[in-house]
DNA sequence: TAGATTGTTAATCGATTAACAATC
DNA sequence: TAGATTGTTAATCGATTAACAATC
């Protein structure tokens, strides 16, 4: 019941809704108006029903929407009832935190594999799964076909493993680097994490508080 | 010059143009038009007028902009150009991570002081910060009035910090966490880093690609 | 001066909110 | 059936883009 392209700002609520619904589930609650949820999650109902309507009718006039129901329909949406199998490269304190952080079977992927290119970080296993070496993403790659790519990386060493990895087929990116893989590879899948960008505009809105 | 309000998203758009005008800097650029900026970046012209105008006209007909001066009057917005206490809470993997690959320093922010409650952390010291028992928090507040948190906490632990950290007047938070604080405290200052959700959004672009 | 490019106003586009008929 | 609440259309609001006069 998908109607035209879905607007981005649309999808990127949608793992805020499948977490408070994650919440009510462990409340025990079992059902839901859009107005409770709005009051919940300081949206307007309005929204709520707009945004779920964008892939199809989850609700019941009259009833509001069944939270299992919702929670797994917006699961299924988010591809999280699947399992893509994903690389992590570059295990410094970025990707460690990350793979001891992210419960990767529950955000729709399998951690396959791990890469880096120092000698002291090969054969390391972390949350079972070896540290490989970089010299061997190629072959990986070729064999196992990863179908998103991890990069904790620093700025300048992003753009060429990006290129390396596109050219085995790999598109999709979780990029913690301020390197714009978009920029050079508009066909890339990109998602950003900018935690620094988090600190400036942090920074920007403590003075603008000053200067009222 | 400041004009009303100034919508989130050119807030949130100002970390980026600040990045992009470094590089230019690092390629020895001195002078660039809203038109050769917006080629670069993916933007439109307009919408870097635009966005530049909220805070003031940086530029100059006929010539453009200068790319120090406009630099520097990005990081002047942004408050990059001062320096405000802050302190960070959880050193685990993710508070490591963020210690060791953050400049501070260039981000507006001084580290002043990092806690945990964790025995064998304790006492430890991270790029030259301390790490002080989380029972020391409040005397170290009230003594050193940092203006900002960075919240590397579980999803649980970061609502009661949060409040506390809020009773000793500090409101504004760099979350790591999923737990939304601004419900519970509409007047902090929050910025949140969901790379969890990154994950989702990626899972969901790469099914959507599929179901075309 | 002529050419270029800004700052800014006006037009368009898209997203959010409001309203309400459909219906459980 | 009456009450509640959805799905959906219409109205509003805000953000982006286009246009152009101002001016360097």
């Amino acid at each position: 019941m998908l109607k035209g392209a879905i607007s981005s700002l649309v999808i990127h609520r949608m793992p805020r809704y499948y977490r408070f619904l994650g919440d009510l589930q462990d409340e025990g609650v079992t059902r839901i108006s859009s107005k409770q949820l709005a009051d919940r999650m300081n949206l307007t109902a309005s929204q709520i029903r707009q945004d779920f309507n964008c892939f199809g009718g989850f609700g019941q006039q009259g009833y509001g929407y069944n939270v299992d129901v919702l929670r797994e329909e917006i699961a299924h949406i988010l591809g999280l009832d699947r399992s893509m199998p994903a690389i992590l490269i570059g295990v410094g304190n970025i990707g460690r935190a990350v793979v001891k952080n992210v419960n990767f079977e529950a955000k729709g992927f399998t951690l396959i594999g791990m890469f880096d290119e120092k000698e002291s970080v090969v054969g390391q296993v972390v949350k079972n799964t070896p540290v490989r070496h970089i010299s061997t993403l190629d072959e990986f790659c070729r064999e196992n076909k990863p179908a998103a790519a991890i990069l904790c990386l620093p700025k300048a060493a992003t753009k060429p493993i990006a290129q390396q990895l596109i050219n085995l087929g790999v598109n999709a990116f979780l990029n913690f680097s301020s390197y714009d893989i978009y920029l050079d590879f508009p066909d890339a899948i990109v998602e950003n994490v900018h935690f620094e960008d988090g600190l400036m505009t942090l920074s920007y809105r403590l003075h603008e508080k000053e200067n009222n």
